[in-house]
DNA sequence: CTTGCCAGATTACAGGCGTACTTTTCAATG
DNA sequence: CATTGAAAAGTACGCCTGTAATCTGGCAAG
């Protein structure tokens, strides 16, 4: 509950990816990606057991392990720490500093402006 | 160098809103905003040194400090970080989460649109 | 019924962080 | 020159994190 460390984010994002895995699924994934050993990945997963953000059962014939939080809710409480720290909560700028840092592609733009279209035809 | 910490950035901030100051004013701003006791800030300055963050130097009369790294770089680093571990680099999905969670004020929307707009002038 | 495997718990340990006090070292001032 | 006052360095300490090994208890297979 109480924050999701980097390390152990690694874990959830594998168990986003694909849910549910077996210990065995996660250290294969997890494990090379990180250059982790398969106990260090068991650690993790077994402090995120404690923290409640995974739980681990047995289903026809394995035993499995899925996320209890949403991706969405996790990037949510991330990110709006960071746009509220360091961007007073105003998305604007936040977008203006990654134009400014060349970090807005010709495909973000065209996302955008799609994106502002909706918006604003939702809203009508 | 080895990146500020979040306590840490609240001595930044200080000295970003308003810089040169002293150890006196440092403690003043920053230690009610956080609750912090003078001992605390302190360290926290020290730290600062060690890593090269901040300076501290005497002129006219007084000591005074100063950071060393600019806003806008600490900025970066940490946004870019979040952006690519979160939405895989992309600026649009994350102005898109950002959208669905009613973090999307009227005027972020205005001024999005205003921002695009020059971007595209700009290219043309 | 026994044995072995595996999930989960326990233990380990160094480094970073938050929080804070104490000691040392200078520079200025009397 | 001596004292003082502040800056910087050192000490402290508990918690979290990254990294990892080992112990334990229960279920499954033989």
């Amino acid at each position: 509950m109480q924050s999701i460390s980097e390390a152990e984010s690694r874990i959830m994002e594998a168990l986003w990816r694909k849910t549910p895995l077996t210990a065995e699924q996660i250290i294969s994934t997890v494990g090379p990606e990180n250059g982790w050993a398969p106990a260090t990945v068991k650690t993790l997963v077994t402090r995120l057991l404690k923290k409640g953000a995974i739980a681990g059962a047995k289903e026809d014939g394995g035993y499995f392990y899925r996320p209890l939080i949403a991706r969405a809710d996790w990037v949510q409480s991330e990110s709006q720490g960071l746009l509220d720290r360091l961007f007073k909560g105003e998305v604007a700028p936040l977008v203006a500093h990654f134009a400014e840092h060349r970090q807005l592609s010709a495909k973000d733009l065209r996302q955008l402006k799609a994106l502002i279209s909706k918006i604003e035809e939702d809203g009508k």
